[in-house]
RNA sequence: GACUGAUUAGCUCAGCAGGUAGAGCAUCUGCCUUUUAAGCAGAGGGUCCGGAGUUCGAGCCUCCGAUCAGUCACCA
């Protein structure tokens, strides 16, 4: 960081920086600070008839805001528990001559972010506010950037943060200032935890799969590809783990799961980051009937354990997380959004009826690519309540096991909810027979221009041809629930670091190719601040003008620098 | 990628028929011994996203570009 972006505001805090050393104040002090409690704790259990029980506390967080008064002083202390009002009383700060730690230290070197621990005594004030009365204060982390100040008063929130790109890129400083934010991170690491619960109660092992992969698969999506040196090979990061959970299955586990990172190379929405969080789970002599039963049960207990209820409001809708759910074959939901029964077509008539329906087409589409362009379209948008479609057409699920009674499905459902799919889960195709023909069948799709066709993963066919037990698996899309379950509108609202666009730095010259032009180093930042950020433009400009517009940001910024003669400044120039 | 909208002080935002910029908070200087979006008095702070054009004159109009947002498209 370079001082010449300094603002007024940043430079009048390093000021007060050096004014603590003076007075002999480590603003960063090494040693720890032992506090007695945390805010929520004091709110909580203050008792008027008996503050006695608080007649010495202590504790520590950042000054969120500042009433000064004279004599007496409120501020707010935020620490991981919320907020607490402190109160400071010159006297009881300073009980001496020296009023130098309240008139000083706290009016004129404290800031709003600044960390300080505390120690003094609860009471309510006047007004009815359970405070800390301060007695002694420390500076435990000054902050020398400006926080956004967002001001609250019943209920209305004023001079809110709320640019989205800024809270994303900043997410420290949207923790620290947006009252909520904290909330939908704690539901999120509740609801891994409370899945987590739920599969180790049924004995299921977590485990971990590779990232790095030598071959994507087990879904339908582009890659990221990297490069192993050693090797000197391609190297994928999974877009999927399911061929390798169910290398395990066939290894002996009975029940195995993974909360997986995945990444998928393509475009980025409110649903979409390019990396996110599955949670597989494959279930030795099980099939899709029982999955969904255990999907059920799982997310049920899910929410009640964030909300306490299994109704809980998503935007503008109420759902309820109950069972049973609703359960819709692929046909039965379209035949009940369209009412046009689809089953018995051939893709000639299917393509005709996806245009009909308005549906987008293209030649690389076969007869389940249709049949799901049409669901997707007419369908999906519209299931809010939590909904099984099971039943799908088995050209887009090559690692589903064929239906049981019916020609041309596979056993496959998927979950959806708030008009989005959440889960997806199949009878596992354990046939290596025909999971060898499903994977040549996707080869042709990717002959006639399918991009995201699996791939044929020759490892993956040895494991099952010697024997995978039949198995139920689920890939469970967290991102998607934790954005139901928090009520948030945007993939990046249940990610701390959402995948971003670079910021433009715009090219300027190093620092360095100011002081060789014979410019000394404190001079430099004066010169970029000036706007000259090239030494070619540099060259181009009256020294004269150039020595006018430094001297006067010299003293306007308070920098005290000895002015250049403009002979001085003709010899940089030249 | 398409369309729509946005970009003005550290933050949130005003601004007019095109005449050279304003509020609140934050900052700085005072005052104020229980306030709470504290208050009062004063001050500083802006290449009005960048570039080009029209005009006597552009924050405002036109064109080009950048970034962000929303919607759509793409995307299990």
């Amino acid at each position: 960081m370079n001082e010449n972006n300094l603002n007024e505001q940043e430079i009048v805090r390093r000021e007060t920086l050096s004014k603590l050393y003076e007075l002999g104040i480590n603003p960063y002090p090494a040693e720890e600070f032992k506090f007695s409690h945390y805010s929520f704790d004091i709110l909580n259990n203050f008792i008027d008839e008996n503050p006695e029980k608080f007649n010495n506390v202590s504790l520590a967080g950042r000054i969120m805001s500042r009433r000064i008064m004279g004599n007496a002083s409120f501020a707010e202390l935020q620490d991981s528990s919320g907020r607490i009002q402190l109160y400071f009383k010159r006297d009881s700060i300073c009980e001496g001559e020296d009023k130098t730690w309240y008139n000083t230290v706290f009016k004129k070197l404290l800031d709003i972010g600044d960390i300080i621990g505390v120690s003094g005594y609860v009471f309510r004030t006047q007004m009815g506010e359970i405070s800390v009365h301060v007695k002694e204060f420390k500076i435990l982390s000054k902050s020398i950037k400006p926080l956004p100040i967002v001001k609250e008063k019943e209920g209305h929130i004023y001079d809110a943060f709320t640019d989205p790109d800024q809270r994303y890129r900043n997410r420290s400083v949207d923790l620290i200032v947006n009252t909520g934010v904290k909330e939908v991170f704690i539901k999120r690491t509740k609801l891994t935890n409370s899945m987590r619960n739920f599969l180790n109660s049924r004995g299921y092992l977590e485990v971990e799969t590779p990232i790095l992969q030598t071959l994507y698969g087990g879904a339908a999506a582009r890659p990221f590809k990297t490069h192993h040196n050693t090797l000197n090979q391609t190297l994928y990061l999974r877009i999927a783990n399911e061929l390798y959970l169910k290398r395990l299955i066939v290894g002996g586990f009975d029940g195995v799961y993974e909360f997986a990172k995945d990444f998928r190379n393509e475009g980025m929405d409110r649903f979409h980051n390019p990396e996110f969080t599955q949670m597989e789970l494959y279930v030795a002599y099980k099939d899709y009937e029982w999955m969904m039963n255990l999907v059920e049960e799982m997310v049920e207990k899910i929410a009640i354990d964030l909300h306490g209820d299994t109704k809980l409001k998503v935007g503008e809708n109420i759902i309820d997380f109950k069972r049973p759910w609703k359960r819709f074959t692929m046909f039965e939901v379209i035949e009940h959004f369209t009412g046009i029964d689809i089953s018995k077509m051939d893709e000639t008539e299917l393509l005709k009826t996806a245009k009909e329906l308005g549906v987008e087409t293209n030649d690389s589409m076969a007869k389940g690519k249709l049949i799901d362009e049409i669901f997707g379209e007419c369908c999906e948008s519209k299931l809010i309540q939590p909904t099984f479609i099971t039943d799908y057409p088995i050209e887009m699920s090559p690692l589903a096991k064929k239906h049981r009674s019916i020609e041309g499905l596979v056993e496959r459902f998927e979950a959806i909810c708030n008009g989005k799919e959440i889960c997806n889960a199949y009878s596992e195709l354990n046939d290596p027979i025909d999971q060898r023909k499903r994977f040549e069948d996707q080869l042709k799709l990717a002959k006639r221009g399918d991009e995201e066709a699996m791939m044929l993963d020759e490892d993956f066919l040895k494991a099952i041809e010697v024997g995978m037990p039949p198995t139920a698996g689920l890939g469970i899309g967290i991102d998607r629930l934790a954005m139901i379950m928090t009520d948030s509108n945007s993939i990046q609202d249940v990610l701390f670091f959402p995948q971003m666009r670079p910021e433009i730095k715009q090219n300027s010259s190093e620092s360095a190719d100011f002081e060789e032009m014979g410019i000394p180093s404190d001079w430099v930042n004066v010169i970029q601040k000036a706007g000259y950020t090239k030494v070619e433009e540099l060259k181009e400009v009256n020294p004269n003008k150039l020595h006018q517009q430094i001297c006067g940001l010299n003293k306007k910024l308070k920098l005290g620098l000895k002015n250049p003669t403009q002979e001085e400044i003709k010899e940089w120039v030249q």
